[in-house]
RNA sequence: GGUGAGGUGCCUGAGUGGCCGAAAGGAACGGUUUGCUAAACCGUCGUACGGGUUAAACUGUACCGAGGGUUCGAAUCCCUCCCUCACCGCCA
């Protein structure tokens, strides 16, 4: 969330870039600042109160030491006194840092300058194009027919198992999917990314603080029996790794990546673009987060987009890059970059990563910190993105390299895979 | 799941009602010494929110797993919850 001290020194841009998300709820800037006046008052107030019963308390001990047990007596009535003023105190103290702590949670991350102000998806702004879409003969057919044809991911039979959402891989289905992994894994690593194998359920605590909860609570599933929850996205866990921690300015960058399966409820969004891998309720993906200082992380955000502008290039598929819009972006996000490749028996650009800088936004609730020598603890901020979603990568890796022969497989993917062709 | 022990600062660990934001040691950081390394010695070595200041200095409050309670006063007593460890049971 953002930090009440900035948002009193710059109200003003704060509104401006607020409307860059078509955020409505301006009123709310001013009711912070508000209750936060009112939260500096009643501190003061209670903190004197609460000192003289302090000071008070000192004397008493001392005069039933001495045996003056009368002037004891007196001055435990005074105590008593002001204890009755204290307690109404307290309790509007902390209504109101609850309410102040909720009506920031309610504002959004201000998109960064380089954001577009528009709407829609219509809105976001091509950056730039990669790869060669490739022709298919008229015989080419979208990967839920290649997957059954070549006997690769089994939907009916995820229907059965679970629900409707969850396929099952088989075969070489099984065996891409896994060689992809690795891959993805062996190339973040190599580039200077520590791995982690994390649980795949979290708690509350790690939930909030990457902002699934408490906006984003209908799109997790819930194991209310031990209020866990699955993970959407590896984002979570990773970087809670490093929830309330002070870590020195010279470890920094953190680099984590981290290959989890992730669950998503994603009610309301059934029938369009839901077909085979499309949109699924069980997925696997590797991701990249990184830890960074605050005025490193628009560097960071560079390199993450080549990396992953690399990785595409590997796979010999075409993408492009999105900046999107205001209004199609996170909650939580400063600039958001969407990569898309082009599945080309759909003839649907599919997104299969998302990089995002989160600014001081997400460390803020999670109390992310570093701390020079001897100086103050700072807000750190935080970066993340997919390296890659494997669904709609395999979706058009099985689309764009289908020939009458089998479906090839990119360069890279021989030796993990252990073969050239599917 | 059962029984027992326990959760104190970066770590180890002392502290059972006021003199405790908290001993001691270690680590880390700065410095002195040193041909280098090591050692030795000196110093620093919490966080949040207020007040104060141009900024500091200075100063108040809170925090010893979390939340409540008792008390003039709680790390210390009581209650609830969470977690960790050990042993047993069960099981990958």
């Amino acid at each position: 969330m953002l930090q009440v001290p900035f948002i009193r020194q710059n109200k003003e841009l704060v509104l401006e870039r607020l409307a860059v998300k078509h955020f409505k709820e301006t009123a709310l800037i001013d009711e912070i600042i508000a209750l936060d006046d009112r939260r500096k008052k009643l501190t003061l107030e209670y903190d004197e109160t609460q000192a003289q019963v302090n000071s008070l308390s000192k004397e008493i001990g001392k005069l039933m030491a001495q045996g003056k047990k009368e002037e004891g007596e007196q001055q435990r009535a005074a105590v008593n006194a002001l204890k009755e003023k204290l307690g109404p105190v307290n309790e509007e103290l902390n209504a109101t840092e609850k309410a102040l702590h909720d009506t920031l949670a309610k504002i959004p991350n201000l998109p960064s300058v380089q954001v577009p102000a528009g709407k829609t998806p219509e809105d976001n702004v091509e950056v730039r194009r990669g790869g060669t879409i490739p022709t298919l003969d008229a015989a080419a057919v979208p990967h839920w027919d290649l997957a059954k044809k070549y006997d690769l991911i089994d939907f009916e039979l995820g229907n059965k198992i679970t629900g409707s959402g969850f396929p099952v891989f088989k075969n070489k289905g099984a065996r891409l999917q896994r060689a992809l992994i690795q891959y993805f894994l062996d190339y973040n690593i190599g580039n200077g990314y520590l791995e982690y194998a994390p649980p795949y359920l979290v708690n509350e605590a790690s939930a909030y603080g990457t902002g699934q909860l408490p906006d984003k609570e209908g799109q997790m599933y819930h194991a209310t029996e031990d209020n866990y929850y699955l993970i959407p996205t590896a984002e979570v866990p990773v970087t809670n790794i490093y929830r309330d921690e002070i870590v020195k300015d010279t470890d920094l960058p953190i680099r984590m990546t981290a290959y989890t399966p992730c669950f998503r409820r994603e009610a309301g969004s059934y029938g369009k673009d839901v077909r085979g891998l499309n949109r699924v309720h069980q997925f696997d993906k590797v991701e990249i987060v990184q830890i960074v200082h605050p005025e490193k992380s628009y560097e960071a955000l560079d390199e993450m987009v080549a990396h992953i502008e690399k990785l595409l290039n590997a796979l010999e598929l075409p993408y492009r890059i999105l900046r999107l819009c205001g209004g199609d972006m996170s909650f939580a996000s400063a600039i958001t970059y969407d990569f898309e490749v082009y599945s080309a028996a759909q003839q649907k650009w599919l997104e299969v990563s998302s990089v995002s800088n989160f600014e001081a936004y997400q460390t803020n609730r999670m109390k992310i910190r570093y701390k020079e020598n001897n100086g103050k603890p700072q807000l750190t901020h935080s970066l993340n993105g997919s390296s890659l979603a494997l669904p709609r990568i395999m979706a058009s890796l099985l689309e764009n390299n289908q020939t009458p022969d089998g479906i090839r497989l990119p360069e890279v993917l021989h030796r993990y895979f252990g073969d050239t062709t599917i």
